[in-house]
DNA sequence: GTTTTCACG
DNA sequence: ACGTACGTGAAAACT
């Protein structure tokens, strides 16, 4: 067998070399992971170089001052490790732990002397990455330094010779070296006044510091007084700058193989969004991975054990429930879950309705229950007549609350916890996140919105929206004709045919055939998006075909064609994502129900496909709920005194803005004020509002200083929004909702801009989807408490929409309108607005 | 899978 | 000098 490799790795150093080496990278989040992907890339350079046969890297105990006994200055510059390197210590620390990588740190040791220790022990070759010279002392017959040179993934290999050659060193002159030259970085102090050339010279001529100092009389001047001056320091600085090589530390060098590249590795990857990376890495999806948290797995394969578990689970206090797949999951602690996978055949023992029949009352039963997608899982049960009672935890839910978008599902959210078996993984959750919500102030939040709010979305979800399908058809088959009559008229005035649809295509035709002016954009040529058809309108009359081509082609494509696949028994049961948003408003899709045409007179056509179930719609929306919000947090008398006088507010700050009578104020004075009140919410931008209501950027620029020097209380709440989120490094709504906001501490301009923006709206926005939520649960429950058969089928934001029975429209117009109005108290009053009608176009 | 466009609040 | 309004989802083209 020949000569064992390994390859050592000085984590510290090297994330820090990447560090300081890369421009800033940031992921999907606006985290900065340069130092990551710096890593990641020097890692997988010197594996493929050496081919090693082991991997360990060894860090530097997190947090602690290392040496601080022998000198107290020592590494004292290394203490103001940026905020963004820091942070991504923990991100390096998981990958490598999904990778399967053996990660030494020990406490009080130092990586350098992990390292030192573990490769004078090794029997067989070490290399060892760093960027530290110190290490170079390491260098042996057996051991070599690849040290990092200023390019990230360069390295330049040292070994003894090399030493020799390029340094004129040996490895234990390397010592003897810093503490007469010191390291600034390192804050070893050396002897003052002694720099390279001086060191190399004195080590040329004496060998090392003791037979220096020895013979320290036969230096003169300056040189003399300097060595004697020092000579404490430089036995200190030697110290200092030795590498400890019989550390005590515990390391598994039988655990230290080469990185594993599983389905969990490829997941982070990607959420790092390092693409370069996830294309040379050859994954094993199939690969497990590390987990840390041993739990015993019990499959039931028997009657008996079925009865068994049941009889465990119903004597519990509280237990796990999840379906993947076939499979059902009960977790009864941390560290035990029971796996039923049914079978298919009716004469077994367990088959699926022998398995769903016996568990059903622990199901429907008062033991509180942990899940994962409550709402998700009654749509399951649903299927077996099976009812959902007593979710007490959903720990999809509570995790949103804790920190939003943070893992996509449950395999997810387990594994990075520690886990495979999902349902011993739901059961520890609920516990760990418990503890987390309330730290962060969201237990209510939890308890009386969000878990009861679940419920009631699936109840929604399930009873769906009526189709009129014929109508559909009818208006499909009117717009395919209209659509190809466009298309033709497009043909006619472009000369040739060609695919409307591809704007690399159409950007061709406007302003490479026909030369028209283009506004200039995106990444590859130019723009051909609305805005800059419309400017297009009057030069050429291609300009508006394409506008109504777009037009016609979206309704057709999404709102109609793409509907009809979702209609079933003439329903279309959209899915309410309850933990998608950063702002804590819900989503919909399959399909997306709050996004149906109405701006447009042809696109609100569409509305009339959707009818009433059981006989006509109550819609009920907010009126100006975040401008209302924005009154009450602000506590700006301008805009309290205007919602409570029942105002039109765009004309009341148009009049404050422009100083003049609202009487004076006409139609586009109005239009410009509310779109400044809109740019407010937004988290104003002098450009967003100039390109919003076409004006330049300085006109707009003034429009805004002027609305902060009219409203000086808007301005200075906006600014506290932004100050708590740079403090606290995120921002709350009324209910305590949080949104973490790490774009603040960009360097990059944009991003940090956006932060700002963004720490102004959500507070605003979430707010109001904080009110929605609750009056949604206060309507629902006004609805049962009166014997009312109405159902809330729809959820768009600031509005709700009732499928009602004629006889009950009246009373619960008056019910909605209420129960929104009241969801909270605040300053600012809120109103609502109802409509009625058979059909959304009319509600 | 990413980009562009466009539908909504 | 940068390249922007906040929050979403779907379809189509292109990679």
């Amino acid at each position: 067998m020949s000569t064992q490799k390994l390859l050592l790795i000085d984590g510290n150093s090297i994330l820090n070399r990447a560090y300081f080496a890369l421009p800033m990278m940031n992921d999907g989040q606006g985290r900065n992971v340069n130092a990551v992907y710096g890593f990641i890339n020097i890692l997988l350079k010197v594996l493929s170089d050496l081919n090693p046969d082991k991997l360990i890297v060894a860090f530097d105990e997190r947090g602690h001052n290392f040496r601080k006994d022998l000198y107290p200055e020592y590494k004292a510059n290394r203490h103001g490790m940026p905020d963004d390197l820091a942070a991504q210590l923990p991100i390096l620390h998981e990958l490598l732990r999904v990778m399967r990588v053996e990660i030494v740190e020990s406490p009080g040791v130092e990586a350098d002397d992990i390292i030192g220790t573990i490769s004078l022990a090794f029997d067989g070759d070490s290399y060892i990455v760093s960027g530290d010279r110190d290490m170079l002392q390491l260098v042996s017959d057996k051991t070599t330094v690849l040290l990092t040179k200023k390019g990230v993934t360069e390295v330049e290999v040292v070994d003894p010779e090399t030493l020799k050659n390029n340094y004129n060193l040996t490895p234990a002159q390397v010592i003897e070296y810093k503490a007469l030259r010191g390291d600034t970085s390192d804050n070893i102090p050396g002897v003052k006044g002694i720099g390279d050339k001086k060191a190399m010279a004195l080590l040329e001529k004496y060998g090392d510091i003791d037979t220096l100092y020895a013979n320290a009389d036969k230096e003169k001047g300056v040189l003399h007084d300097n060595l004697v001056a020092g000579k404490e320091f430089a036995y200190l600085s030697k110290r200092l700058a030795t590498i400890i090589t019989d550390a005590a530390i515990e390391y598994d060098l039988g655990a230290a193989g080469l990185p594993v590249y599983g389905a969990e590795a490829k997941r982070i990857f990607e959420q790092l969004q390092f693409r370069s990376i996830i294309n040379r890495i050859v994954f094993d999806e199939n690969q497990r991975e590390p987990h840390q948290i041993e739990v015993e797995s019990v499959e039931i394969k028997t009657p008996a054990q079925l009865r068994e578990v049941i009889e465990t689970v119903s004597t519990s206090e509280y237990f796990a429930f999840h379906c993947e797949g076939d499979a059902i999951y009960f977790g009864v602690s941390d560290v035990l879950q029971y796996v039923i996978i049914p079978s298919d055949s009716f004469l077994d023992d367990l088959s699926f309705d022998v398995v769903w029949d016996s568990i059903e009352p622990l199901l429907s039963g008062d033991i509180p229950k942990a899940v994962y997608d409550g709402k998700a899982l009654r749509h399951i049960l649903e299927q077996r007549g099976i009812t959902l009672n007593a979710v007490k935890y959903d720990v999809s839910l509570m995790q949103y609350l804790v920190e939003y978008r943070a893992y996509k599902d449950l395999q997810a959210l387990a594994s990075v916890n520690g886990y495979t078996a999902l349902g011993a993984a739901i059961y520890a959750l609920a516990n760990k996140l418990l503890e987390q919500i309330s730290q962060c102030g969201v237990e209510k939040l939890y308890w009386e919105v969000e878990l009861p709010l679940s419920e009631l979305l699936y109840r929604m979800e399930k009873e769906g929206v009526k189709v009129d399908v014929e109508l559909l058809d009818k208006m499909s088959t009117e717009l395919h004709a209209q659509l190809d009559d466009i298309t033709q008229e497009i043909y006619q005035l472009a000369g040739e045919t060609f695919n409307i649809n591809s704007p690399m295509q159409l950007q061709k035709i406007l302003f490479d055939k026909l030369g028209l002016p283009h506004g200039k954009k995106n990444q590859r040529g130019y723009s051909t998006g609305n805005d800059v058809l419309e400017k297009l309108t009057d030069s050429h009359p291609i300009a508006g075909k394409i506008l109504s081509f777009r037009q016609t082609s979206k309704l057709l494509s999404t709102y109609l064609d793409g509907l009809k696949p979702l209609v079933k028994r003439g329903l279309v049961h959209t899915t309410f994502n309850q933990t998608l948003t950063s702002t804590g408003r819900l989503s919909s899709s399959d399909p997306n129900l709050q996004n149906i045409p109405i701006r447009s007179d042809a696109g609100k056509e569409i509305r009339r496909l959707f009818v009433s179930k059981y006989g006509v719609f109550v819609g009920a929306d907010y009126s100006q709920i975040e401008l209302r919000l924005l009154a009450a947090f602000s506590k700006d008398e301008n805009l309290l005194d205007s919602f409570r006088k029942g105002e039109d507010i765009h004309l009341r700050v148009a009049s404050e803005l422009l100083g003049i009578p609202p009487q004076m104020v006409n139609h586009d004075m109005r239009r410009m004020a509310k779109a400044v009140n809109f740019g407010i919410i937004y988290g104003i931008s002098d450009f967003g509002l100039s390109q919003n209501i076409h004006l330049s950027v300085k006109k707009a620029h003034d429009y805004i200083n002027l609305y902060f020097q009219r409203f000086p209380n808007i301005k200075s709440y906006l600014d506290g929004c932004v100050e708590q989120a740079k403090k606290d490094g995120y921002v709350t709504t009324l209910t305590g909702r949080r949104r973490q906001i790490p774009e603040l501490k960009s360097g990059n301009y944009n991003l940090r801009s956006f932060g700002e923006r963004a720490a102004m709206n959500m507070p605003l926005q979430g707010t109001a989807a904080d009110i929605m939520k609750i009056a949604m649960l206060k309507v629902d429950r006004a609805i049962h408490a009166e014997g009312l058969k109405s159902k809330i089928v729809l959820q768009i934001h600031d509005e709700l929409i009732v499928d009602c029975y004629p006889e009950e429209a009246e009373r619960v117009k008056s019910i909605v309108k209420e129960q929104m109005e009241s969801a909270v108290t605040l300053e600012c009053p809120l109103t609502v607005e109802t409509e009625e009608g058979t059909t959304l176009y009319e509600a």
